[in-house]
DNA sequence: CGGAAAATAGTTATCGATAACATATTGAGG
DNA sequence: CCTCAATATGTTATCGATAACTATTTTCCG
């Protein structure tokens, strides 16, 4: 039942079937002040009629505005990364701002290709996850007329703005707990790749905790290239057993991680955490339903997501801020009973 | 370091600063044929040069295509859905389209305020994650000039194309493997909602299938409203248990419920699959990992997305087909130490 | 009732790339 | 040296909505 016929309604139309002009069709739609409610009705009502759709590319041209907004994630399939884009995308509707989703998959070269490619589009913002970028992103970027902002990251050099939080600084809440509760010898599971910079910090940060707490943290165990998941956590779990038999607790680079590593240990009978304390990152769903619980960092997910669309909506509607802006969110420690 | 000049670059600027007109740049940029080499070089050193980003929504209105697909999903968070989303999104890269992304909440009307939206930006196709909408959407698909995919079901009365698979049939995949284990006091947990449609199926087709072994299908345990995870997984056994607590064998709507349900049992120390057998739905990560592995079937998530995008492709370089398409994809069943 | 402000609607030009058509240049063959 | 085709480039009009400006009608006041 595709429109056959060839040409399709515009504004011109509803206004030649009702006598009045294009611009006045126009006005209607926006529900401009300065027109008389009564030939609004007859617009929109005619509009009806002919199963008007309302062309949003010619407007896009004429005002220099798209709608929409640019989003970067390194995996849509982590629940932690969906979970910020869904607030982010529920945060924009407000304003029926919609987003156009790329999937760098923890690639910096991809990402860059994919900049390039939104960046033709005009969104009105750009928002990236994560702060590895090349240098022609940057340099791109750092050219683009409209705001840039980081999330899920405190980059030492932002291209713009952002909203984020620190790895390290979050690790290190885990250690202290896992210190004051008697474990010494520590181990951490994941982030040891260049291709996993959030890893790779989490994992930055558990090295020096240790050492502020005088102790050497040579127990890192690698995980594999990111994305890495439940399956490397449980085969993490019995590399670190070969590496470090004598570990009494492990920090892990994200809760799926330690859950493969806590599945693992329930199949060789390890016992957790009598045996061996484990802790995840990011306060997965799975971290709260598993047995036992695992202890985490929350690092509100969906904060990052709606705090962002409230950043973007005020870079738009606002006055350009004089600073980049730099919005830091404090993670939370939650204590479960797996440690 | 924003562009703080006012005027933006664009191809007529390119074009005077070489002496050529704009059009002879317009046809560098899309590797036209009759084009000489060398003019194509200097052209697109000069834009390099000069800063030039292509400006897509002029040539979006001229031509007529916008070069992105717009997609509805029930919610981004769900792994089965976002794994579709890669997967669809990676197959349109291969033509440069990009994927605008609009989350209905599993709520039929916040689709029809989403899809109404999406369709004035004159996407290239339309692609529905499920097969219920209101009236008035399916109304407003039906006179759109572009193709409409719905996927994950199989409607009984498409508004176009379609690549799904039945959920009906795939439940009774576990069901007969329950039964041939010897099980007959089979439970379904989840799917009672007609919010969630899919779930719905998928225990209108527990019912089938014991209907079919001469079977009644009386154990129907409600698990709320979509979306169901893992959290409702561990509530609802112990509703289950309350209510049919001599149950040999429980089919849940997704692997997360299946996952709730079975962390429950260990807790509780009903042991699986001894007391109880437990399958899940949907092949997710977690029901490879956890202990015991789940039971499940595999749907093919990323393989929906895959031939999505195929389908796509095809419907916008060949000819439009005479009929609907309509790809139908067969789950796998999934046979772990669960059951 | 006169006149100014407010309310409502119309005209024209424009956003930037490109289809469609027109023109200029080159080269090969006779 | 001329013709015709192939190659390379230029001109003009256009996609559809809307900003900026102008014109008309109403309203409301002293």
């Amino acid at each position: 039942m595709k429109k056959a016929q060839g040409g399709k309604v515009k504004m011109s139309d509803i206004a030649s079937a009702l006598g009045v002009s294009a611009m006045t069709v126009s006005r209607a739609f926006r529900g401009d002040a300065g027109i008389n409610a009564r030939t609004r009705a007859r617009i929109l009502s005619k509009a009806e009629e002919l199963g008007y759709v309302f062309d949003s590319t010619a407007s896009n041209l004429r005002q220099n505005r798209t709608g929409f907004v640019a989003v970067t994630v390194p995996s849509i399939e982590n629940a932690n990364f969906s979970a910020t884009v869904r607030e982010l995308s529920r945060g924009l509707l407000k304003r029926n701002i919609q987003i156009l989703l790329a999937n760098t998959e923890y690639d910096p070269e991809e990402e860059e290709r994919l900049i390039a490619q939104l960046l033709r589009r005009n969104p009105e913002a750009i928002v990236l996850t994560g702060a590895q970028h090349t240098a022609k992103t940057r340099a791109l970027l750092s050219k683009a007329p409209m705001p840039v902002i980081e999330i899920w990251d405190l980059p030492a050099k932002p291209i713009g703005h952002v909203v984020g939080f620190s790895n390290e600084a979050s690790v290190r809440g885990l250690v202290d707990h896992m210190v004051r509760s008697g474990r010494r010898r520590l181990a951490f599971l994941g982030g040891e790749t260049a291709h996993d910079p959030r890893g790779a910090q989490r994992r930055a940060g558990f090295v020096e905790a240790m050492a502020g707490h005088g102790l050497e943290a040579t127990r890192l165990v690698p995980a594999g290239a990111a994305p890495v998941g439940m399956t490397e956590g449980a085969s993490g779990l019995e590399l670190m057993r070969e590496l470090f038999p004598d570990t009494d607790g492990l920090i892990c680079v994200s809760d799926l991680v330690a859950f493969g590593a806590l599945a693992q240990c329930h199949r060789l009978g390890v016992k957790v955490p009598e045996d061996l304390a484990i802790a995840g990152f990011g306060n997965y769903e799975i971290g709260r339903i598993c047995e036992p619980p695992l202890t985490t960092i929350d690092v509100h997910a969906g904060l990052i997501g709606s705090r962002t669309a409230d950043m973007v909506l005020g870079l738009l509607e606002g006055t350009p801020p004089a600073a980049p802006l730099r919005q830091v969110l404090q993670p939370d420690l939650i204590l479960r009973r797996s440690t």
